[in-house]
DNA sequence: TTCTCCCTGTTATTTTTTTAACTTTTCGAC
DNA sequence: GTCGAAAAGTTAAAAAAATAACAGGGAGAA
């Protein structure tokens, strides 16, 4: 019963001091954790646990209690003292703070495989996005469809955005195309670009944001620790090497 | 000749003071900016720039000269006072530090619509690394090429790494079996894993190195900010509203 | 109803990261 | 050669982030 009271009240604004509307500035660092938070509860949520508690949660998640307490403070007092947290209701907040009841609808430009993959992945629906459709510079691909996604000609990107509202797009064409195309989606309207294709389209422009995804540093970054990984083990265990003879 | 003599000496090892063998333990956060000097430098090159200033490559990088210069610090002095980077050297030496000529072999395990998205993908050459092949637990798809990288039946997976020297595997294959063929690999002696499935591998192990990619991370944030940029238009220009009307 | 314990929200402290300031070396011109 | 400008290397300060400490408010038991 505790349960049900606690979402009701918290859900109908009895928040003790911090408004919702009203957030300050969060940190980049805060920010960046909040999808992971995201995975984590709705993982608790299919496991049927109801109730946790920081120090639960950090556990499992590997941080700090102190960090999790901190970082949902940020955006209003999600929990109870003395009880921990609904999952119910926390996911239900975070998904909100994350814009997944949003509705956006995207749009992938490039049919490539990279294009391919990613409509194929469940990404978008578990997170609240609606594919509209593909664009290719291949007119030759018109009226494929691929995971129930049609595939239009990239000339007749302007039109399909003046039928539909295009939030998002997606950028896996090849390199030397994305400055122009990314120019025409701004022009159409969309608020948000994610960009696979290595070309830093760091605009500080206010009428677009921009997430870029950059894979090779990614790998880059493994590459690295693996080197790393390798000195410490033979500078830490030259003795070790006996073992085998 | 200045850019040669410079080159040569620092090359030989006339390091001021700090030995390149003795790493003491470098931030995470300089590790992770370490990639994107790689791509810059790699585009000076292109554009046959040889030689750069710390305050330049700031303005191009949009990051402070200070940074650039303490960065490149941490691993020692690739610079010259009064004259700046050798771009070819600079871009050498971070090559190495990042381990592109570490010569590691990779393979890739799920030949869904990832695992052939990212073969294509020039990616792992620019960087060093070469794959031997892709495995997938659907054996019919076995001596299948993709990109000139064949399929492998998974089964196979500990016989071709005992024939082959496997460091990296990237993990592209259903989450459920992610866990078992993690342990799998790390049996075969593979130091890296390059996981793209949400999957949370964070073993704390020294003997495996591991990088998560999230993609569905990225996207929330996209969502995220751009959420935000809306309720910052939203409330600094209510005005606007008339226009529509 | 009251009391105790638990666990959040909050504040303080420490650590990390970033930026700025300063010092010294080198280049290039005269 | 000598001198000034330029720019790396280095140290110091500021800002941001993470951690720890604490205080107060329920929840649940008796």
């Amino acid at each position: 019963m505790a349960y049900e009271e606690l979402e009701k009240q918290q859900v109908e604004g009895t928040d003790s001091h911090k408004e919702h509307g009203t957030k300050p500035n969060i940190s980049p660092a805060v920010v960046r954790r909040l999808p992971r938070y995201y995975r984590y509860l709705r993982e608790l949520l299919t496991q049927g646990i109801t109730r946790i508690s920081s120090s639960e949660l950090s556990a499992r998640m590997n941080v700090t209690a102190s960090q999790i307490r901190q970082d949902l403070n940020c955006f209003g007092g999600f929990g109870q003292q003395g009880y921990g947290y609904n999952v119910h209701y926390l996911f239900t907040c975070i998904s909100e703070i994350l814009g997944v009841g949003a509705g956006f609808h995207a749009v992938i430009i490039g049919a490539g495989d990279l294009g391919r993959a990613l409509v194929h992945l469940s990404m978008f629906e578990k997170r609240g996005v609606d594919i509209l459709g593909m664009f290719d510079s291949d007119a030759g691909m018109e009226g494929t469809e691929i995971a129930g996604v049609t595939i239009y000609s990239l000339d007749k990107l302007e039109q399909f955005c003046e039928k539909n509202q295009v939030d998002i797009a997606v950028l896996t064409l090849p390199k030397e195309d994305v400055p122009a195309v990314a120019e025409r989606l701004v022009k159409c309207g969309v608020k948000g670009l994610w960009n696979y294709m290595g070309v830093e389209l760091d605009y500080s422009r206010d009428d677009i944001v921009i997430e870029n995804v950059h894979l090779g540093d990614s790998l880059m970054i493994l590459n690295y620790e693996i080197c790393r990984n390798m000195e410490k083990k033979q500078g830490a265990a030259p003795a070790q090497s006996l073992d085998g003879e």
